[in-house]
DNA sequence: GCGTGTCAATACGCCAGCGTATGGAAAAGA
DNA sequence: TCTTTTCCATACGCTGGCGTATTGACACGC
């Protein structure tokens, strides 16, 4: 354990620092040197823990697929209710400024074409946990993937509109936000009925027309 | 008229290339010597139309903001019927793959900080336009208002899905596209009993419950 | 004590991109 | 025709960031 009082960065640190840097000025602003001052150091140091600049991406990739990956889903999978999962999912926007401006960064990236894959994959598994949260309500294959879908935009797009448009969006202290998840969670939810309707595998589109709604 | 053969590139050429490469690059992408490369100038064409590099930024974001606000919005503002506009909307998403990568890289653009400006006031008047048409439906502000953030940010979620995802987007042209755009219609648009409980302003609550939803 | 391995500082060459300065060609005006 | 204006090319200096090479400072095993 060589670590006396000179900190001896790790290269955990190094690809933690990308990951930041990443959320704070985009991909094209993970370099070197840059990430070497703010952590106090000089680039003599990363060029021992890394071959390269691209190697350190990489490493910050990884981080983020593990974390965004077994972190986030198994926190929102401990709630055994689908219905559970989704109120879970949809006030877990609010959570982590900092992991949404990355999640943002990296998919609006394109420069290093590896990124592509790390987006697509967390991503998928994103939807794939909201679709089978929607088929554990009972819902067909066909209604849990449409379910699915909208929630998950209703997911990405919040994200971005309390980037883009923070002051409409309410706050997690107030009144109206609490609301707004009521609000979400009744139109994100399918009722009884879209439930009941799947039993027996009903050839006939099972969502064609609403007798109710938001009603009251 | 000075344009004989040359071609003779005007400042709109150039915001416009800038606008391109936006969409293709990012924010950071867009360097003045790559620009005039790709236009088969040099960048003694460009220092003649514009100062510097931020000139060419400001401008291209002022052709950005001003097609995305009268052309887009004009094009389905005419859509008389505020159901109607919502369709458009949501169909509106699968054109333009160009447009949409422009306004992901300019949503997670953070280093020219007037950028946030302009993206600011698109999305707001993307917003209020929503809003005003849900209004139109007869809800009341907060309800117009919750629909609204909702519809906006499955449009915005589902830009970032077709992106990051391309594979689990249906394709316009396959049946499963028109079936989720029927299904969204279904999902964000407010039932008749939602409007009608609005006439004398009620102090409750407008969508406490559900009663029944997309059942058959 | 003494080498050995670990981590970081320094110094260097390289390249891409910004901004400037200057010159040139061709059309427009006089 | 001669000057002026318009638009672009060329050449230059400068900066920031990448990658390499070399050296240096500790810690630890022996």
């Amino acid at each position: 354990m060589t670590k006396s009082q000179k900190v001896m960065l790790t290269a955990n640190d190094w690809a933690e620092a990308a990951l930041d840097a990443i959320g704070r000025r985009g991909v094209e602003g993970v370099g070197v040197e840059p990430i070497a001052r703010e952590l106090g150091v000089t680039k003599g140091s990363f060029y021992w823990h890394f071959p390269n600049r691209e190697a350190l991406l990489v490493a910050a990739l990884q981080r983020w697929e593990a974390r965004e990956t077994d972190e986030v889903l198994d926190r929102v999978q401990q709630e055994t209710d689908p219905r559970a999962r989704v109120k879970r999912l949809i006030t877990e926007v609010n959570t982590s400024k900092k992991a949404s401006r990355i999640y943002s960064a990296l998919s609006s990236a394109t420069k290093p074409a590896f990124v592509r894959d790390y987006v697509e994959r967390v991503s998928k598994r994103r939807l794939d946990f909201i679709i089978d949260s929607y088929a554990a309500l009972g819902l067909s294959a066909e209604n849990a993937r449409r379910w699915a879908l909208m929630t998950f935009s209703v997911f990405l797009g919040s994200l971005q509109i309390r980037r883009d448009l923070p002051d409409e969006w309410p706050n997690a202290d107030e009144p109206a936000f609490a609301e707004y998840v009521r609000f979400l969670m009744v139109s994100l939810m399918p009722s009884e009925l879209d439930a009941a309707s799947n039993t027996p595998a009903p050839q006939v589109p099972e969502w064609p027309a609403r007798s109710g709604g938001h009603g009251f």
